[in-house]
DNA sequence: GAGTATTGGTCTGAGTTCATACCAATTTTA
DNA sequence: TAAAATTGGTATGAACTCAGACCAATACTC
């Protein structure tokens, strides 16, 4: 901790650590990020429809002017496509990227720092989603959408798609828990680590392995058990944060 | 979906899951809600002041005109108090108030629901903190500190103090664990479990109780027992959340 | 006591965001 | 084919937020 920029003190400063920026932005950019992410993380998958702008508005609780200045950079960036009359409306256009391997070099030193703190609070979060989930009395549409989302990632070859269907099962699990606040960090979670892997190629060998953890994981919650559900779950996390750890530095 | 007014559906919907408001409200409601949350905490106790203006506008990312109208009505509401010149700024007035016990049946559904939600998030990421904490190298400084918001929650008699004393214990704890992440989840958990023993009779054989816990974590945190850390926090959380549930219905 | 530094108090003009209408295109329905 | 419904597109004025400059009060320094 010598060279480093910016060291922390010894003590702890515990209103600096308490109080945070109130928001991060304006919400026009808000917006962008967010649905951004959901069609990147494959919430709305390659040709799907994302609800009407009035809809989405009032589901972001943001006017739909601001929507609509979010939906113009969506479709400047070429994520979606709009038509207009009944029946039209905005669809995704995106096609999942794969990893650039040169991308890894330009993250900058907070992004990296940003990146860290994600895995140490997925390390957290997920587990605990996993062990709710399994603590709960699952309907059949339930377990049935969960084999389902596994299902699409076993069988998901190609690396991108492969990307899009981990992050929806992970999701998946964290709806599963029915907490607001599980579902909100996972998600926030899983965006950061789309980020990283897109700036890290995958190798297949982690691929395989993830999967065997992901059944792992399926499998105890369906068998409602919480405590292995966290345990496997929190294995998964731990290989593909050292995974990840160690190509990042 | 006869009686219950929202009832979820059998099956799950990611997208409803996944969007969330892109932000709650306006700038300076959202400073108020931080600035005031810090002070019942007791992050700034009674008779210490918060930085100037200038400084806490720029920490909480807001201008210095909409820090000055949450300030206003932290005036307003009487938590603080201003005096200008060199030397001046804004101190804490609030006196810690005790439960009143008939708020408990004023709560609407929404609220109630969402204390339930804090209470299973808190029993994820609060034991998730303790884990980290324990599992890094603590300084001499940092241990004292810990040590210290633990006497503190310990020799607090009466209540008011007592939960202010108890809030930083845990927002140290999280703050030991240097990820930003937990650090916030922490924070909302405690503001919301401060609303909840507001509008709740606390009942001193349970604060013995909650002592003997906070000892336990301590223990395991500074002899670096990260499962025995989190498991003795999850105990603690168990039980509040169990006394609390109960009273709440 | 004079000067300086630090603090809250005030003002202004520009940029965002908002709610609310209304218009235009297209499909469904009668 | 005509009407209705649903969708995106546009316009307007109010409210909120911002950055920056400047004023006023107070305490420290010389």
């Amino acid at each position: 901790m010598t060279a480093s920029p910016e060291q922390h003190p010894p003590g702890l400063d515990l209103e600096e650590s308490v109080l945070r920026p109130v928001r991060g932005h304006h919400a026009f950019e808000a917006c962008v990020e967010q649905l951004g992410t959901a069609i990147r993380l494959g919430v709305y998958p390659l040709g799907s429809a994302l609800p009407a702008e009035r809809e989405l508005a009032s589901r972001l609780h943001v006017s739909r002017a601001t929507l609509r200045e979010a939906m113009a950079a969506l479709r400047e960036a070429g994520l979606v496509e709009t038509t207009r009359g009944r029946g039209g409306g905005t669809v995704v256009t995106l096609k999942p990227r794969s990893p650039s391997a040169r991308a890894a070099a330009r993250v900058s030193s907070a992004k990296r720092q940003d990146w860290l703190d994600a895995l140490e609070f997925r390390r957290v979060v997920e587990p605990g989603a996993a062990a709710l989930a399994a603590q709960l009395e699952l309907t059949d549409v339930r377990r049935e959408q969960l084999e389902q989302a596994h299902d699409a990632v076993a069988h998901a070859s190609r690396p991108a798609p492969h990307r899009q269907a981990d992050s929806r099962f992970h999701l998946t699990i964290a709806a599963l828990s029915e907490s607001p606040r599980l579902i909100e960090a996972v998600t926030s979670v899983q965006s950061a680590l789309h980020e990283m892997l897109l700036a890290i190629p995958v190798l297949e060998t982690n691929i395989a392995h993830s999967d065997r953890q992901h059944a792992a994981v399926v499998r105890a919650i369906l068998a409602g058990r919480p405590d292995r559900a966290r345990r496997a779950m929190e294995h998964h996390c731990d290989d593909t944060a050292a995974l990840l750890r160690g190509l990042l530095g």
